[in-house]
DNA sequence: CGGTCTGTTGAAGGATTTCAACACTCGTGG
DNA sequence: CCACGAGTGTTGAAATCCTTCAACAGACCG
């Protein structure tokens, strides 16, 4: 077993031809929520679709910038995330390709309630809010995906609430792998590997506790030979145990 | 300064001609989401709906309980919770009349993430999930309402997340009793009355401390003349110092 | 007027944060 | 090609906020 830790991650360099007429219409197909449509409506929304392009770590839009885009991850992953006065970072929501994000807001502007960072280069499709409120309207299925995703996504913010206020710290950070193992994970020849850059600072916003901590439970585990883990990846190998933890005392 | 402290909450007797069916279209159309009705259609979609009584205390659902009806609080205040394997509560949410509840899931049969208790007594109306959906598929403005209603939910939910990992206890405390105050505030003689019954145990699960950190801090809050309490409720007397106590160090 | 539910307060103990110092990785420019 | 520096990860020790355990007081109900 080699100990060189080169990052196993895929390479993230964005072919621009990506973004082409056809290529997006099938992204757009994919897409959960329009997976109703035929190919001419769907063409229909594509028209309202524009394309965009973001290098890692750069900010997609900020907390408290006026909200009149709805945008949806083609390629990437994109990280959702609050700030408090002193800088603290809080992990609100990882996306990847296929999901939304940004504003859903009635019309009179909202403002954005969290800061979208490119977690990966990334590509993104985005559309004015109030068009796709009329796409909504004219389409009663798309409103009802949209609404049955959200409401998924409540129910799962709501599950994180109970695990901050109930699970130590080492249960939050042993549920937070497996959850992104779910979304993330891709089997390789050992363990399966998270298919996103993942700080320890990351992790430690997701499950609100500190670096530090964060640091000495991976490193605990890293021992017990549940993940392997090096500069910014993680692969789980052994989930079960990772269960365990969680249930355990 | 009377000490005598009989509870100041209305008295919660519910009136069984509440729901008759003249005044069931009356509480229907005010709820948000079905403003957009013309009275016609309303009553269409009231005859769907069907009525029933909770008193204080009593659960409505369990989590785990098989999930078939969406519901609407139509009188009295409504918990949503979590349990743990232990038996610690954990408050989601508490609703106020013309809120839903209940299931809103995609045909076949998901289960209930929470328990619904009546936290006063309750008139509750009920719809099947199914039928439900059906009205969304109909009417897409209802869908668009329910679905703006959810992200709100969604925002509010990622907030107390924020502040979770983010506040101290005493901080947290202050907020939810402002946040409170909008939702179920009743301006009184003195202060602002809570209309709800709300323990400490209640604070305690709502900001994910023990009833005893929850009572010292309310202690502390009402030697600072910031609030007054006695069994079962609390009025807020000073917002701005509440208010205070959040942006302080 | 006793029992139960709710609220209060003290003291000990524990989980986690904070502060601090250091090691390692990777990309960049000399 | 190597060295440097910034970003990331690791580890120890002290400090702190909060929980837990325990005992008791007041309010409400039959």
């Amino acid at each position: 077993m080699s100990q060189k830790r080169t990052t196993p991650l895929e390479s993230p360099s964005i072919k621009k031809h990506h973004c082409t007429v056809d290529v997006r219409m099938e992204k757009l197909g994919m897409i959960p929520f329009f997976q109703s449509l035929d190919r001419e409506a769907l063409q229909q929304v594509n028209e309202k679709f524009s394309a965009s392009h973001f290098s890692a770590g750069h900010s997609i839009y900020e907390e408290g910038d006026i909200a009149t885009l709805l945008r949806v991850v083609v390629y990437g992953a994109v990280k959702l995330s609050r700030f408090t006065k002193d800088g603290k970072e809080i992990l609100v929501d990882m996306l990847k390709p296929g999901e939304y994000f940004g504003s859903l807001n009635e019309l009179g502007e909202d403002r954005y309630s969290e800061t979208a960072t490119a977690q990966s280069d990334v590509c993104i499709l985005s559309i004015g809010n109030r068009e796709f409120r009329s796409v909504l309207n004219t389409n009663s299925s798309i409103a009802v995906s949209i609404l049955d995703i959200t409401t998924k996504k409540l129910t799962s913010a709501r599950e994180q609430i109970h695990h901050l206020t109930t699970l130590s710290v080492e249960k939050r950070i042993a549920h937070i792998l497996l959850k992104l193992c779910e979304k993330f994970g891709e089997k390789k020849t050992v363990g399966i590997l998270l298919q996103l850059p993942l700080s320890r600072k990351d992790l430690a916003d997701m499950t609100g506790t500190s670096t530090e901590t964060a640091s000495r439970i991976m490193s605990r585990f890293q021992q017990e030979e549940m993940i392997t883990s090096g500069r910014l990846w993680v692969a789980i190998n052994d989930k079960d145990a990772l269960s365990a933890v969680i249930s355990g005392t």
